[in-house]
Order: structure tokens, then C-alpha cells, then sequence
RNA sequence: GUCCCCAUCGUCUAGAGGCCUAGGACAUCGCCCUUUCACGGCGACAACACGAGUUCGAAUCUCGUUGGGGACACCA
């Protein structure tokens, strides 16, 4: 089994190239197949290196790797080109020289008898000779004129469609570059690819795509179409709407393995399971349990599933990536700070931008308030008791402040209210034995000081 | 306009004729746990688009309607 993913670098690797990439990569890593990774980059007045690079970075960020080197279309221009004159000389092809304002008028005449724009064949059968002078014409394929298409699509069941809805397609421009039709339909065969998973949108032009492979005398691969993902107003996500690139994701602070899994289960399932790890993946995943309708990205959903993965992630990954999105001008000191209390706060943050807004209470230097008199002199006793104890673990830490509260009759939650202002001026907190532990008893003792 | 595809709670989905008084997850709302907030536990709310068939029996099969989406370039 081979797969691939073939973007065109032309914008950003959003959501759904994204889940395209993780689906085939999936497919060929559950058969112990190859994936292989294919820049169509035949445009070359939009594709843009940066994209190209956005693309690469971001299927590496998620864990997708590719099999080989990628493939640049537009290093094979001049083989699919060809191959395209090959199909001319055997009478499957031929020269068109019809000029933009003639293609115009027919599509619009088509349209105006309600039937599908497209090219009434005027070439097809012409002769050679009567060609006019000084235009560069275009190669068409002679598509059969009746009869029909029939693709076996592994996703959607057979699909049908009438030949009369195809017209005679251009291979090659008139500039002599080969067309997308032709550069995909020879490079899947090159490359040996035998399963295409592609998105929803390419169904109609897989008629095309057959006919091309037929043309050639070629076997097809497999096909497969996913259903769209869409975005809220449940339209397909395209550039003007909010698709977001991944690196967008990436910097609203998701990991990347809950991207994955987000992005697993729309449109595939696996009996009711939600969290699913990577290798799960490649053990449970097969085209059966694809389904057939367009799904939307719910970010709430995202962010669930983000807020588990943040709680399993390894701490020192964290305060790896939380570096990153701080700048690194973090002390020494500090960094050891945020690792100690790293446990207490991931597990109250769904994203590592909510991560880092927790983690402040560690990095910044708060000018805490003055405390109400009755807070005060509860941590003035408070702070003594703190001050005496040598054994500064959370267990013992708990362990002395109960004892404490139960000695001086004072609830514990009003000590532990008490000091975690005086700790962190925050309401929302790790735990307190959590943060005397993280602050260590220097730095704890320091601040509850200040506010005496 | 033409062709193609799709249709279960707000969202993602389980469901492959009787196991369905339709299950799970997220979100929402209660309660519990509790030093705040989270986490966790318990519970509530909430869906088979509609109409005909087929069948003893349909969320599941067929047809139609409606709704949504996609494709119709010398873009990919």
C-alpha cells in the first residue's frame, strides 16, 4: 500500500489538509505501507516557497512523517508533457486552438441551455492543417462521447456519472505546461501510489482523472473521498472564512497530539472512543469506519481534549514550551520554580497560553495588596508556624498548617485563603501546598511578609 | 443553471432490520468532593429532517420531498 499527500503550496496547511495528511498517513502506517508526500507546486504564479515550508513544518510539528524525499511537480513538467504528445500521436489527445473569448461564448451557451458549461469539441476532429497561424494551441483529451464513468469509491460507494458531463479537458497549455488534471494522474502513477484519500471536493474531478489513466492504458488506484470539514456556518472552510492555518493552532497554544486526535474523530470513529493515543490510531484505523457527512471543528471539543493531553504531558516538555511562548528570559531560579509547581498548574489549563497565564504567578513579582486586618493577623501567626518548619514537603507542609488551624481554632480554608493572596494576589490558583512547595520557603516566607 | 454527494441530541458521533423507552463524548445546568480554581464522581437537559413504501417488525432497506454541501477554469 502506498498513499500520499499532495498539497499545493499556494496558502497555509489548514485543518483539512491537516486531517487528509493524518488520514493517509494512518492508511499506510496501519498496512505497514508508505507515505509519501507530493508538492504540487505546478502553479508557479501562486505557490510560494513559504508556504512550502509551512506545509513541511507543520506536518513535522504533527508527527506526520513522509517516506523519502518530497516530490516537486515541477521537477516532472517536462515528463507529463511527454507523455501528453504520446497521447496526441495515438489519436487519444489533440491540438486545440480555440482563444479565450471562444471558450467564453461557450460555456456561456451552454449555461444558457442549461446544460454544464463546457467545451462543444470544436478540435477534436479537425484536421492538422486547418490550424491558424501564430496561436500556440492547447493538448485536449478526447473523452469518450457517450457511455459513463463509474468510480468504486472506497468511502462513498459507487458514484456514476454521465460522460456527456465531462468535456474534453486540457492536458497541456497553451504556454506548454502540463495542467493539474494530467501532472496528478502521472505522478500517482510514477509514484506507485495505490490508494488516493483525498478530500470531498476532488469527487468530480476523479471522473477526470479516470479517464486520463484510461487514456494511458494505466490501472487506477484506489480512491477514497473524505467529507469535508466545515466551518461553524457549515459552509467548506476556505481562506476568506477563518481557515486557520496549523501553525494558528499552534500558537493558540494546542499541542499537537490533541490536534491529532481532534482531528481523528471527525469523521472517523471507533465504537465510542474519544481519547485515543497515537499508536491506537495505527492499530484501529481503516476506511470501514470513515463516515459520509461533512463535520465542523468544534472548539470546545479541541480544547477538552487539549486540557487532557496538557495533564499528561511530560513537565519538562512544558516549561520547554512554555519558554518558547515566554520569551526565555526566564531566571535560573524561576525555571526551577515553574517545574516544581508544573503539576499543579497544567492540570488547571486548557491551552499553554492559559498555561502561562497560571504560570505568572511564578514568574512575575507581585506587589501584593495590604490584607484586611483580620487576614493579617491570621498571617502573622501563620507566618511564624511556616517560619519554624525545616521538613519544607507538601506532606509535612499540610500536615503542620492543619494542626495549625485545628491549635488556633481557625478554619483551614480562611489560612489557606489568606496566604494564597499573599502568596500569588490571585484567586485562581494551584493548591497551596502546591505553591509553598514550588515558591520553596525562602521566597514563601518573603512574600507573605510583605503584606504585614 | 447542470451534475454529484450528504442528512441521529447545540457539536462530534455509536448504531450495519428486532439487543433502541436510540448509547457515548464535548458543551450547558444541578449536586457531591474541596483551601480557590481545575480534576474527578453522580445526575439533568437534549436527536433518528419530512412523506410514502418493503417487512410481522425500520434510525437502519427503496423511492420521493425538503434542507445542507461540493464540483462545473489554459487554479490546484
Amino acid at each position: 500500500m502506498v498513499t500520499r499527500f499532495a498539497p499545493s503550496p499556494t496558502g497555509f496547511l489548514h485543518i483539512g489538509g491537516a486531517r487528509t495528511a493524518l488520514f493517509n498517513w494512518l492508511l499506510a502506517r496501519h498496512h505497514a505501507g508508505k507515505f509519501l508526500l507530493r508538492i504540487e507546486d505546478t502553479d508557479r504564479g501562486r505557490s510560494t516557497q513559504e508556504a512550502v515550508d509551512a506545509i513541511l513544518d507543520g506536518l513535522e510539528w504533527l508527527g506526520i512523517n513522509w517516506d523519502g524525499d518530497p516530490v516537486f511537480q515541477s521537477s516532472r513538467l517536462q515528463h507529463h508533457v511527454e507523455l501528453a504528445k504520446g497521447l496526441v500521436e495515438s489519436g487519444r489527445a489533440y491540438y486545440c486552438y480555440c482563444s479565450e473569448e471562444e471558450l467564453e461564448t461557450m460555456r456561456n451557451e451552454a449555461k444558457s441551455r442549461g446544460e454544464t458549461p463546457k467545451y462543444n469539441r470544436m478540435w477534436r476532429d479537425r484536421d492538422p492543417s486547418e490550424a491558424p497561424v501564430g496561436i500556440s494551441p492547447v493538448i485536449r483529451l478526447k473523452v469518450p462521447i457517450h457511455g459513463e464513468t463509474i468510480l468504486h469509491d472506497i468511502v462513498q460507494g459507487q458514484v456514476t456519472v454521465s460522460n456527456d458531463q465531462l468535456d474534453d479537458m486540457i492536458l497541456v497549455r497553451s504556454d506548454g505546461s502540463p495542467t493539474f488534471m494530467l501532472s496528478v494522474v502521472v505522478d500517482d502513477h510514477d509514484m506507485g501510489v495505490t490508494h488516493v484519500i483525498r478530500g470531498d471536493d476532488h469527487l468530480t474531478n476523479t471522473f477526470r482523472h479516470i479517464q486520463i489513466f484510461n487514456a494511458f492504458g494505466w490501472n487506477l488506484p484506489y480512491y477514497g473521498h473524505i467529507p469535508l470539514i466545515h466551518g461553524t456556518d457549515g459552509a467548506k472552510l476556505s481562506k476568506r472564512h477563518g481557515a486557520l492555518g496549523i501553525d494558528a493552532y499552534r500558537r493558540m497554544g494546542y499541542l499537537p497530539e490533541a490536534i491529532c486526535n481532534c482531528l481523528l474523530r471527525l469523521g472517523w470513529s471507533h465504537k465510542n472512543d474519544e481519547i485515543i493515543s497515537r499508536e491506537q490510531a495505527v492499530g484501529w484505523f481503516t476506511l470501514e469506519n470513515l463516515g459520509k457527512s461533512a463535520a465542523r471543528l468544534d472548539f470546545s471539543r479541541l480544547n477538552n481534549l487539549n486540557g487532557h493531553y496538557l495533564r499528561a504531558a511530560d513537565n519538562v516538555r512544558l516549561l520547554e514550551n512554555l519558554m518558547e511562548i515566554m520569551g526565555n528570559c526566564v531566571s535560573e531560579e524561576k525555571r526551577r520554580r515553574l517545574l516544581r509547581g508544573m503539576t499543579g498548574l497544567k492540570q488547571r489549563a486548557k491551552t499553554l497560553l492559559e498555561l502561562r497565564d497560571l504560570a505568572s504567578i511564578y514568574v512575575d513579582d507581585i506587589v501584593p495588596e495590604k490584607l484586611l486586618q483580620k487576614d493579617q493577623s491570621i498571617l502573622r501567626e501563620t507566618f511564624s508556624r511556616l517560619e519554624s518548619i525545616e521538613d519544607w514537603m507538601e506532606e509535612n507542609l499540610e500536615r503542620q498548617l492543619r494542626i495549625f488551624s485545628s491549635e488556633v481554632a481557625i478554619p483551614f480554608g480562611k489560612i489557606a485563603c489568606a496566604l494564597r493572596n499573599a502568596l500569588t494576589g490571585r484567586e485562581i490558583t494551584p493548591g497551596i501546598f502546591d505553591m509553598l512547595v514550588a515558591f520553596g520557603k525562602e521566597e514563601s516566607l518573603r512574600r507573605i511578609g510583605l503584606t504585614l
